[in-house]
DNA sequence: TGCTATACTAAAAACGATTATGAGCAAAAA
DNA sequence: TTTTTGCTCATAATCGTTTTTAGTATAGCA
């Protein structure tokens, strides 16, 4: 137990060059002469020397460090998302910072703040709704911000999302092209933009072009859980649907075994489509046609956006729009 | 586009005191006068002054910032136990930066560095896998670290775990008592400790105790995924297998499915319990009977045990055993 | 009135790096 | 030989806090 923490200042004075030269080495800073690196390489080998990141952090005022705010990590689609950010984001030398928000915009705000605080280097935002304090925390923010996964009304952060309007629309097409005259939508809350703006319309699009009238009484609210989805069923039948397109694979997983519970076939007498393509899509049986948003790339393309951003190197877009498909499995005919 | 950052020091020029009485306000320190800390509020709030906590933690070499590692965020077993740990984390101010290190012992050793360079008041490491070289470098750390939901074979550092000798020897035991001569252990990599030391061991006590002999052909190791456990089960059919002990959630939703694909009738020709107790035990059709281990309290002991650890408490016991149950669903007689 | 105790506050020194600025020196050019 | 050029490297300022040290003002007390 002799000594305590060892600074730049000590390989300096054990290798006979300065502070500065240290921190070029380190930094890989050509201007040194081989001869002198190779000597403080040594040293630092030697001492056992760790660069101290906050103190760097202080002089050089950058982090490495971007802040992730994600409703719930427990969230399949959520951490897909996460594991392709965080996974450019090594390649690139950053960490994360994950912080849960359960959607709650409170929370999310003083998130946010202790975020800024930190110093982080880029805030990556995850979440379907944007609240308008959020928002306001957003623009007076200098921090880059992308959005992965969802979409920014007013375009004032960057984003990286799927054409959600498109998407519903093919994914109900295809549900009204193999015979069904009652189609249900079945999402989150309609508050939130993304499903009161974007698949509603897709929604509503799909029935217009297929000569349908739209019913409200098909249209579901629900959080996302299975079981939600279990008990979502039989309102389904009630009101007369023989398929459903669902915004979450948790939730479809619910309506998919509430109507096995009930004896109902599948696809045979009731279809389905989901929207995520997460495992658990195959995990079902029958397994889950879906909507193929690339989750781990959505993620991965967001934190490499947000590495230019931070890097002031020029976007040629804000607004990144990724391809999807739709997936077709066994749980449509 | 006026002013960059705000300073302590420019707020303690505007409130007319010194930077150290801003300080003091700012950490709640008693010693101020109630009218001062009031000016001094204003001003924060007036300027809009967020104290910079990079600085804050070089100055006071705390940064009230903890490193978690984890495998993969996308595996249900780990985010449960990370939304555990995050939860208490923000319960006492702390914030998590989230790693994946995907088991690979060099990508953990990595990882442990930069978090220590970056100067984490304390670790989580989740892995069942406690490699040599991450062993080492543990015992040469200072930083405090504690495992959440693996065992520690030499108790260097805490951790938080259940006894998983006897959980798995009751559930097999279940399994024998319903009837089964023949019950597959089906886990992960026998060189982990968790696998080939505790699941092995209790597997083999309840064996023992039914009077059976150990079979190695009923022992079968796989990667935690679903389609490894679809795959495995033609296996266990050819070793004639009829019950199966899994040690993780995914991998027994595929061994149960491929039961399903092959017309394999659960729980009547086929009994099944799984380990894990996740969201996804009560998807599954079946819905698969399971030992619960409480997966969110794990991580949530474990970051409570790291917080005594870093404020230098007295702990009575560096390893926490909490207790475990077997939930009775549908995969079981 | 003078002295001590009390209650705060001010100034300055860390904390451990980065980064201008410019000095020293050898090689090349004049 | 002298001047210029180009590398290397050292000095010192700086980043924004915390924390220690040294006060200062006020009040209490004899």
């Amino acid at each position: 137990m002799e000594k305590q923490t060892i600074t730049i200042y000590d390989v300096a004075r054990e290798a006979n060059v300065s502070m500065a030269t240290v921190s070029r080495v380190v930094n890989g800073n050509p201007n040194v002469k081989p001869a002198t690196r190779k000597k403080v390489l040594e040293v630092i080998d030697r001492l056992d020397y760790r660069p101290n990141a906050v103190a760097r952090g202080l002089a050089s005022k950058k982090t490495t460090t971007v802040g992730v705010i994600i409703p719930d990590v427990t969230n399949m689609f959520f951490s897909s998302l996460a594991r392709g950010i965080d996974d450019v984001a090594t390649m690139y030398k950053y960490n994360i910072i994950l912080a849960n928000s359960d959607e709650n915009s409170q929370k999310e705000v003083q998130v946010l703040n202790t975020l800024l605080a930190k110093q982080v280097d880029g805030l990556i935002y995850m979440g379907h709704d944007i609240s308008d304090s959020i928002r306001q925390e957003f623009s007076r923010s200098k921090t880059p911000i992308v959005l992965a996964g969802s979409v920014d009304p007013d375009e004032q952060v960057g984003s990286v999302n799927i054409d959600y309007v498109a998407a519903v629309e093919a994914a109900t097409t295809r549900l009204i092209d193999s015979g069904n005259q009652k189609v249900a939508l079945v999402t989150g809350p309609l508050a939130q933009p993304i499903n009161g703006q974007y698949r509603l319309q897709g929604y509503k699009q799909a029935l217009a072009k297929a000569g349908l009238a739209y019913d409200e009484s098909l249209v579901f609210e629900s959080e996302a859980s299975y079981h939600a989805g279990l008990a979502m069923f039989k309102q389904l039948q009630k009101a007369g649907a023989t398929a459903a397109l669902v915004g979450d694979d948790e939730l479809a997983f619910g309506v998919l075994d509430g109507a096995l519970d009930e004896g109902i076939s599948v696809p045979a007498d009731f279809e389905l489509i989901t929207s995520n393509n997460t495992k658990l899509t195959e995990m079902a049986r029958p397994q889950m046609t879906s909507i193929d948003q690339p989750l781990y790339d959505i993620g991965a393309v967001a934190m490499r956006l947000l590495t230019k951003m931070m890097n002031k190197e020029d976007i040629d877009a804000k607004t990144i729009r990724l391809g999807f498909d739709i997936t077709t499995r066994k749980s449509t005919k």
